[in-house]
RNA sequence: GCGGGCGUAGCUCAGUGGUAGAGCGUCACGUUGCCAACGUGAAUGUCGUGAGUUCGAAUCUCAUCGCCCGCUCCA
């Protein structure tokens, strides 16, 4: 990251807690790690984000419910998603350059005949063949000819640093110096139901929000009269205990999802993919991020986690580098099947049409939504040029937020507090928080410093009522981004900006 | 978890052992008639937290918490 991305990104975090959108969690106490807090805009931000969500996957469409489940489940349906067994990650971290390596990446390679160890390696590879030809090849001239000729009469070991090779102790795929044994995060939260603290009672806190969409699917269909192809939507909190929070707002332990579980026949299923990785990306260009920062990204086959056929992710370039804001996903009929597996509840579903039982594909498109707060963030932070009461061009911040994400969609002024301008601006804020927009009035200073601090919040329109107004009851309306003003009717203006925020 | 950097007013930062500072912001009054830094005045800090050294610590030592960068990780 160069210098200028790392200042930028402060300048966007000065800014979020300077206006009030982002604060550290627990900060009088002097915070804690991977949590935060919304202040009053962030809360709107956030809020926007997950009302345009919901307006555009589950209320205008008619193939959509939703559901909002429980973020404690009861914990065999963390054993069934594979989340207790598999949701953590081995470390090892080397005694000697001191790296840290994910356990089942490393293998180390050992070659002998008879006592004479020929060769002891660590190595990164996928597999234990991989490990062996790739220590072979990083091995000198001399010991690779010794291995060639010796050929079956060595004798091989080859084991993963956290499986154990009989004691010996795993090495280092950068200096061959030994490495600590491998320690298991699991990355969910522990607690405990009820009043003892016993292993009987531990639950989990949800470390994603789909389990609790596929342990309703049948109660959904059931109630919902809903038919297959058709999907179910869920926000709400997860929680990773992260080994390392890191990058603002991006990686939290507590965190927001925006996730849906679309179902449908093995057959359809590559269509479906195709079509939610591509809208789900049309999402966030039509709401703004348009430049090229933003990317989509199908995954490699050997970047797919087993459960997956196809999987691709959007990506946005933020200041501290290209990272993910939304996967979308063929979980193929992995979750269903493992939950009938293991609850014993049948899962299937009947088509009347073809006559056909079978257990759906599931396509999953699963968004955060800090995360997309925090793009809509950093694309909207813009610094340009505004003139001066004299005309000067002076350097200007402002919060370039698309209307209908904007924390305040109108601010409204007296140009000065007299004459009756306070008076004429009060009923214009009036109406238009009455009606459900989220307004603000301010009198205060000059009109050009009342501007300025709107553009700082991202606010789309400022109304101005001054003299003319109180003559023929028309104010000015000016845009945040062009700055240009036009002059309207004083009750026209609220159904003016309602119209632009749709 | 390891290594490096950092933590002083709401924000950005100065202050290397002797009374806690600046700019911006905020608030009040005045001025202001459409785009920040006009005038006058005001508030704001256990110098991240806790221990230690010292006659005396923002400053030195240790611990701890948090932030940033790299490694690592990322369902």
């Amino acid at each position: 990251m160069s210098e200028t991305h790392e200042q930028l990104m402060e300048k966007i975090v000065a800014l979020s807690k300077r206006r009030g959108f982002i604060f550290q969690s627990s900060e009088i106490y002097g915070g804690i790690n991977g949590f935060w807090d919304y202040g009053p805009l962030g809360v709107e931000l956030k809020r926007n984000i997950k009302d345009v969500w919901w307006h555009d996957m589950v209320r205008r469409r008619n193939d959509m419910v939703g559901l909002d489940s429980a973020i404690i489940m009861n914990p065999k349906v963390w054993e069934a998603s594979g989340h207790v067994v598999s949701f953590n990650d081995p470390l090892v971290d080397c005694t000697g350059c001191r790296a840290r390596y994910r356990a089942d990446q490393i293998f180390t390679v050992v070659a002998a005949e008879a006592d004479n160890e020929l060769l002891a390696a660590g190595v990164e590879a996928n597999d234990e063949q991989h490990a062996r030809e790739q220590a072979t090849a990083a091995a000198n001239s001399k010991t690779r000819r010794r291995i060639k000729q010796r050929g079956d009469d060595l004798s091989w070991a080859v084991f993963r640093a956290d499986q154990g090779g009989d004691g010996r102790p795993a090495l280092c795929p950068n200096c061959n110096a030994e490495l600590t044994a491998a320690r298991k995060f699991n990355m969910m939260f522990k607690t405990f139901v009820g009043a003892m603290e016993d292993s009987s009672a531990v639950a989990y806190l949800r470390p994603e929000t789909a389990q609790g969409i596929f342990a309703n699917y049948k109660n959904v269909l059931d109630t919902s009269r809903m038919r297959l192809p058709f999907g179910i939507a869920q926000i709400g909190k997860s929680f990773r205990n992260e080994i390392n929070p890191r990058n603002y707002i991006f990686r939290s332990r507590e965190f927001e999802q925006m996730e849906i579980e679309f179902f449908c026949h093995a057959s359809g299923a590559d269509q479906w993919y195709r079509y939610w990785r591509d809208a789900r990306f049309q999402w966030y260009v039509d709401l703004g991020l348009t430049s090229s920062k933003l990317r989509l990204r199908d995954h490699d086959q050997d970047e797919l986690a087993h459960y997956a056929a196809s999987c691709a992710d959007v990506e946005y370039e933020f200041p501290f580098g290209v990272s993910e804001l939304e996967g979308v996903a063929n979980r193929t009929d992995y979750d269903l099947s493992r939950h009938q597996e293991f609850s014993g509840r049948d899962m299937s579903y009947y088509d009347d049409q073809t006559k056909e039982r079978f257990i759906p594909y599931v396509i999953e498109p699963s968004g955060g939504v800090d995360r997309a707060a925090l793009a809509f963030l950093c694309e909207a932070y813009t610094e340009d040029q505004a003139p001066d009461e004299h005309g000067n061009p002076q350097p200007r911040t402002v919060m370039k937020f698309h209307p209908r994400l904007a924390p305040i969609k109108l601010a409204v002024f007296p140009l000065v507090k007299r004459e009756g301008m306070p008076e004429l601006a009060q009923r214009i804020y009036d109406e238009a928080t009455g009606s459900g927009l989220s307004a603000f009035y301010d009198e205060k200073g000059a009109v050009g410093r009342r501007y300025r601090r709107q553009d700082e919040a991202g606010t789309p329109f400022c109304a101005t009522v001054d003299g003319q107004s109180l003559e023929d009851n028309t104010v000015t309306v000016r845009d945040r981004d062009t700055l240009e003003q036009i002059r309207l009717p004083a009750d026209e203006v609220v159904s003016w900006v309602a119209e632009r925020i749709r």
